[in-house]
DNA sequence: ACCTGAACACCGTTCAAGT
DNA sequence: ACCTGAACACCGTTCAAGT
C-alpha cells in the first residue's frame, strides 16, 4: 500500500517543491479541483500534511503553482506551432486547441489571466511564477497575430482574442461536449474566420456560409 | 438577533421554496458562492437546516435554482433592450453588460450554457428550469442577431457571440479591473466591432483603429 | 406529510512537539 | 531548520424523532 514516493533528501526543498507540484498535478488530472485533497497531495509527495503547508500556504496557492508549470509547457508547446502557422485562422486554431487541452484538469473557474489580475493575498513566489508563465503565452500569441498580418492596436485585439479562446473552451470541458448542436471544431473555425475578418486579416471570402 | 423570517405557512411548500431561493440570492449577492452556506439558507429562510434538503437535494441544486431565476430576470431587463436596438453594435454591448452584472454574484465558474450541458445529476425540476431560462436568453439574442441583419447560419454565431460575452465577463469580475490594460468598455467595443464586421452586418470602415 | 436539529463525514488549516 | 500528525474548525449532508 505504498505509494509512489520521491526519496528526496531531508531538506531538499527545491526538490521537495517540485515532488508536491507534482504529486498536485497529479491528483488534479486524476479528477479536477475536488480531487485536490491536501492530505493526498502529502502522500504523493512522502511527506506530512503540515508539511505541504510549509511550502504552499494553502491550497490556491498549491493550485496556482500547479497551474503555472502548465502554462509554461502549454507555451513551449504552442511557440513551434505558432511560428510555422501561415495565417491567422491557423494561429487561433492552434491556441484554442491547446488551451481547451488544459480545461478539464484546472477547471472551468480557472485561467491564467484572470488569475493574475484575481490574485491579491497569493504568496508572492507564487504570484510571480504565474505573472511570469502568463507574460510568456501573451506574448507569444501577440507575436503571432503580428506575424499573421494584423496592423492594429495589440492591446484590444488580444484581449478580445483571449476571451474567446477561453470563452469557448469554458463550453466545450469534455472531449465530446457540443454546444448549441455546434461541434468544437466547427465552433472554433467560425470563430477563427469571424474574428480574422474582422481584424481586417482573413479575406472575407474564405469559408462564407 | 431574528432575522427576516417569512412567516409561511406550515406546509406551503411553493412559498417555502420561493423564502429558500431567496434566502439564498441574499448570500450569494453577499459574498458569492462561498458565502452561500446551507445553515445560513435555513436561517435566512426561516426554517430549520434539514428542510432545506426537502426542498433542494444539494447545495449546486439550489444555486442553479436562483440562477435560473436570475437568468429569466436578465432575459426580461435584456429583451426591451434589444428590441430597440437599431445595429449589432447595440445588440452586443446591451448582451455584455447585462451578462457581466450577474458575473460577481455567480462567480465565474457558473455560465448558463455551461451548466445546462454539464447538469447531469441535478434534480429534473431544477434542470428543466435552467433549461428553460437558458433557452429564452439565447432565443432572444438570436432573434436580435437576425433583426441586426445577419443572415447566416444561426448556430455557430451564437456559440461564437456567446463565448465571447462569457470570456469578457470572465476578465472583468469586478467593477474597476482592466485586462492586459484594456478597459471593460474599450474591449466590448472592440469586440462588438470585430465580430460584426466578421459576420458581415458592421461597415468595415466604422471605428477604425 | 412536513419539519427539526443533533450527529456524522470530510477536509482545509494550525501548532506543539519531534529530529 | 525542517518535518510530523493529532487536533481544531467549518460546513455539506443525513436521519431518527417530533408535530
Amino acid at each position: 500500500m505504498n505509494r509512489s514516493r520521491p526519496a528526496t533528501q531531508w531538506g531538499d526543498r527545491d526538490q521537495r517543491r517540485i515532488d508536491i507540484l507534482r504529486a498536485g498535478e497529479e491528483l488534479l488530472r486524476s479528477g479536477g479541483y475536488a480531487a485536490l485533497r491536501m492530505r493526498d497531495v502529502a502522500d504523493g509527495a512522502g511527506i506530512s500534511l503540515g508539511t505541504v503547508y510549509t511550502y504552499f500556504a494553502t491550497k490556491e496557492n498549491l493550485f496556482i503553482g500547479v497551474f503555472a508549470e502548465h502554462v509554461l509547457r502549454m507555451t513551449e508547446r504552442l511557440r513551434p506551432r505558432l511560428e510555422e502557422a501561415s495565417d491567422f485562422v491557423e494561429v487561433f486554431t492552434a491556441a484554442a486547441n491547446e488551451y481547451r487541452d488544459g480545461y478539464p484538469v484546472f477547471g472551468r473557474q480557472f485561467d491564467a489571466l484572470a488569475l493574475v489580475e484575481t490574485a491579491d493575498a497569493l504568496q508572492p513566489a507564487v504570484e510571480q511564477g504565474l505573472r511570469d508563465a502568463t507574460a510568456g503565452l501573451i506574448g507569444a500569441l501577440g507575436e503571432a497575430l503580428v506575424r499573421a498580418g494584423y496592423e492594429g492596436d495589440l492591446r484590444p485585439a488580444m484581449a478580445v482574442l483571449w476571451s474567446e479562446v477561453t470563452g469557448l473552451a469554458n463550453h466545450y470541458t469534455t472531449e465530446r461536449r457540443e454546444f448549441l448542436d455546434v461541434s468544437w471544431d466547427e465552433a472554433v473555425a467560425f470563430a477563427a474566420r469571424t474574428l480574422g475578418r474582422g481584424l481586417g486579416i482573413v479575406d472575407p471570402a474564405e469559408g462564407r456560409t
